[in-house]
DNA sequence: AAATTGCACAACCGCATTCTC
DNA sequence: AGAGAATGCGGTTGTGCAATT
């Protein structure tokens, strides 16, 4: 057992505060390359100005793959409700029962309304003994509490300006519940048959989309229906949203758009442009608009920086990395930054420069966070 | 339209526990 | 065995955003 304690870091020389997208990218691409054997020691060795600690928390509960993000279902809410009821404050004890679930999250969601819900049964004279809802029975019985649902889905209308709604927005898809919004589809790769936009968007249809990756923003008003109605021609706004999820599906996503796939040495953005490798124009066009919303998810792009330069710095970070990313951050060069070109070899991002001054180097500014 | 309030959640802090030498 | 380092865990806070007044 240990005696004292010793910093964990020099708290005069690291960065507090939201991490930026440069800084999730290059804690990725380090733990994607070298793993996370010392928390202490890898900022430093990632070029991160961040303590072990921050790493190691950004990294478990939003980075890592396999972090199921969105809302929980009743039914994920009432087993909390019986473990936490079973052992106490254990979050990590909890959040085992719940894969792809972090101990975070499930302490958030308790904190900020399974405890009220809770007191409120109290209160109204409702125990678990008299609900019939007891811990064995718990979970099956989450759908007779219509009106607890119905609360949970007024609380889950925090929108964020999410990459998949300003696509569902753009291309006319909205998502209308009519039941509680949750949904519990088996997590799965959705990139493994995306290969081009109606693709994309009869994946945005699916049921498995829906259950698997995206949060759900539902009406105000719960129907008795228990089916999802999807309604593509629904003028609603912000019905749908996805968080941003650096896993490994996210890059395998890119990659399934990636029309460059087999590209090599020395590819322009023009040689790109007419290559055929792009099914047609309109499907070119939907991919930049796709991707320059992601830049713009990313942070990487608006009034403070460059496009392109925002690109550099991300091949610059990407160093030494897997080749998913460096042909992402290659299309996304190609997508969003006519006016730089960027140049590979053996299939690795090597340099973006200008196009019109293909000599000199790109400048790399520090990038500021939009908003 | 502006101000206020409340909520959700990411991130920090410090203590506890485990690991290593 | 025990000291120090590293990691895990749970409580708490700060911040941004949406809803309400």
């Amino acid at each position: 057992m240990g005696r004292g304690r010793a910093p964990c870091c020099d708290k005069n020389k690291v960065k507090k505060g939201p991490w930026t997208p440069a800084e999730d990218l290059r804690l990725i691409t380090f733990i994607r390359n070298h793993g996370h054997q010392n928390w202490r020691a890898l900022p430093k060795q990632a070029g991160l100005l961040r303590c072990g600690k921050s790493c190691r928390l950004r990294w478990i509960n939003y980075l890592r793959p396999g972090i199921k993000r969105g809302n929980f279902t009743p039914q994920e809410e009432e087993t909390i409700i019986s473990l936490q009821n079973l052992f106490g404050n254990k979050w990590s004890k909890i959040a085992s029962h719940f894969p792809g679930r972090t101990d975070n999250e499930i302490k958030n969601v308790w904190n900020t309304h399974l405890k009220k819900r809770l007191s409120n049964r109290k209160s109204a004279g409702f125990t678990q003994k008299n609900d019939s809802c007891t811990s064995s029975s718990i979970i099956s019985c989450g759908n007779r509490e219509k009106g607890i649902q119905q609360s949970i889905f007024k609380k889950s209308n925090q929108n964020k300006q999410g990459l998949l709604k300003e696509i569902s927005t753009r291309r006319g898809l909205s998502v209308e519940p009519k039941e509680s919004g949750h949904f519990d589809s088996p997590t799965s790769s959705y990139a493994s048959n995306i290969s081009n936009v109606s693709q994309l968007d009869d994946f945005l249809r699916s049921d498995e989309a829906v259950g698997s990756r995206f949060n759900f923003t539902g009406p105000k008003q719960v129907d008795d229906d228990m089916s999802l109605e999807i309604n593509p021609n629904s003028s609603s706004d912000e019905k749908i949203e996805i968080s941003f999820v650096s896993d490994v599906d996210f890059w395998n996503m890119l990659d399934a758009l990636d029309p460059l796939q087999s590209s090599t040495e020395s590819q322009s953005n023009d040689q790109y442009k007419d290559s055929n490798l792009v099914e047609n124009s309109e499907c070119e066009v939907e991919c930049g608009k796709w991707l320059r919303n992601l830049e713009n998810e990313l942070g990487l792009a608006g009034e403070n920086i460059e496009c392109g330069a925002a690109c550099s710095e991300v091949a610059l970070l990407v160093g030494d990395t897997s080749l998913d990313i460096h042909r992402s951050v290659a299309l996304l060069v190609s997508a969003t930054s006519p006016e730089y070109q960027y140049s590979m070899k053996d299939s690795r991002l090597v340099s973006v420069v200008p196009a019109k001054d293909p000599l000199s180097s790109a400048s790399v500014p520090g990038i500021k966070r939009m908003g």
